[in-house]
This record gives structure tokens, C-alpha cells and sequence, in this order.
DNA sequence: TCTTGACTTAGAGTTAACTTTAACTGTTAG
DNA sequence: CTAACAGTTAAAGTTAACTCTAAGTCAAGA
């Protein structure tokens, strides 16, 4: 299949129809397309974006600053520098996040341990 | 040293003082004392649990769930096993996290390769 | 003594990210 | 044809976690 009702996208990308009108309001989605009822259809190419936009979310980055992201993304290659740039540097929080992570999970063993 | 204004405090643990007497008030702090004229005066075992909640925190878990644990800690060895079970658990959710965030840093990676 | 500065309180305001409501429209099954 | 249903919009409401304001207190230095 390779179109989506509000509620089967919502489905197949664990957001509620409510998000997914949201993430459109602010920007995040700029491509999705209606029919002639004004309903909206998604794409693959729309699940394969929210995919990336929940990666995004899901490691710290805030809408604004993904959809700072898109908008670079609909730029193309002109703005690929910059978009790598910011792609890079959110890898580095990435690990550094990974790093605080785990050392948090030791404390919370160290705290299992403990017996008191 | 071993007694710390709210601001000596703050700077410790790298939280505003707002921040600090907004725990106290939602109960996450239930132990510090005051001098003669009113004023916080943090120990170190406040500095400990406030490192401890920041733990917490930055692992996902709500306020509410850190005053809960904090409410089983204040019971003592009568809600050891509450207090661990939670530990336990909330220990599995990081192990998860930290499984999805590396997951998303691949995912991340993928996207710089991609140089289009 | 006066003023400065760091604290106090209760309560109001802010922000991000949803989440819901109300009123409406178009599609489909009986 | 009509009722139920799944969608639409703009706008209001919610929640968590702060963050700030206003009005006041207290101690220390000039």
C-alpha cells in the first residue's frame, strides 16, 4: 500500500491524528496532499519523514528546531552544508546523551545494590 | 564544607534556586532546614539526594513518580522492597532508552552518509 | 542609621507539546 | 434518503516543569 487515511498513518507511525494535524500546523509536514473531500492522504514519503521527525524528536530535538531542519530539507542541495551541520552536531549530543545514560543507569544499579 | 546557601547550592547542582524551592514545595525535599532568619541551608545529604533526583530525571521519570520513590524512601527499610521494585523497573526503561537512542544515533548517521 | 543585597512567600505567568472541543462537511451502508 | 462515521477547521484547554513577580524580612557594611 502507499496511501494512508489520518487514521492509518497515525497507526503505522504510533502518533495520534491530533499530532499529525499539529506537526502539519507547525510546519513539520509541508507536503502532504488532499483529496477531493479535503481529507489528507499520506504518502510513504510522509511516513518515511515522520519516521525521521520522531528520530529527531526522540533524541532531544524540539519542533522548532526540526522544523528549522525541514526547512532546510526543501532547500535541497543548496542548503546540504548546512543541513549536515546540524545533523552532525545533533549526533554529538547523541552520544553525549548515550554517555549520561549509562552513567545514570550505574548510579540507579549502584542504588539497586545498596540494600537500605 | 558541608552547609550551603540556596545560591551556593544552586551552583552545586547545577539548578536555579527556583528550580530548588519548587522541588521543596512539590515535596521532593522534604528535610531542609532552616536558620534563625528563615533562610535554606542545604547539607551535603540534600546535595546527594538532589544529585540523586537529577538522576532520576534525566532517565524520564516524571516528578511525580520521583516523589513517589522519595515517599518510600522517607518509610525506610518498612518500603525497601516498593522502593527497590521501582528502582528495578525504572532501571529496564533506561536499558530500553538507551537501546532506542542508539538506534536513532544509527538512523542519524545514515542520513549524514547520505550527502544528497 | 541607612541602604544594599540575598533571601523569604504566595501566587501568577510561561513554554512546549500536545489534546480536546465545537461546528461543520463529505462518504458510505442500510 | 438518511443516519452514522470519518474526516475538516479554528481556537480553546491541558499538563509538566519550571520561572518570574511583588511585597516583604533580615543581616552586614558605609
Amino acid at each position: 500500500m502507499s496511501l494512508y487515511t489520518i487514521a492509518q498513518a497515525s497507526e503505522e507511525v504510533e502518533l495520534t491524528p491530533y499530532t499529525l494535524r499539529y506537526y502539519e500546523k507547525e510546519g513539520l509536514l509541508p507536503n502532504v496532499i488532499k483529496d477531493s473531500a479535503g481529507r489528507r492522504t499520506y504518502h510513504d514519503d510522509d511516513l518515511q519523514r515522520i519516521g525521521f521527525i520522531k528520530c529527531l524528536k526522540g533524541t532531544g530535538m524540539s519542533l522548532k528546531q526540526i522544523k528549522e531542519y525541514g526547512d532546510l530539507y526543501e532547500q535541497g542541495k543548496a542548503k546540504f552544508k548546512e543541513r549536515n551541520a546540524m545533523l552532525e552536531e545533533h549526533r554529538e549530543k547523541i552520544l553525549q546523551e548515550i554517555k549520561t545514560q549509562k552513567k545514570y543507569l550505574k548510579m540507579v544499579e549502584a542504588k539497586i545494590q545498596m540494600k537500605i
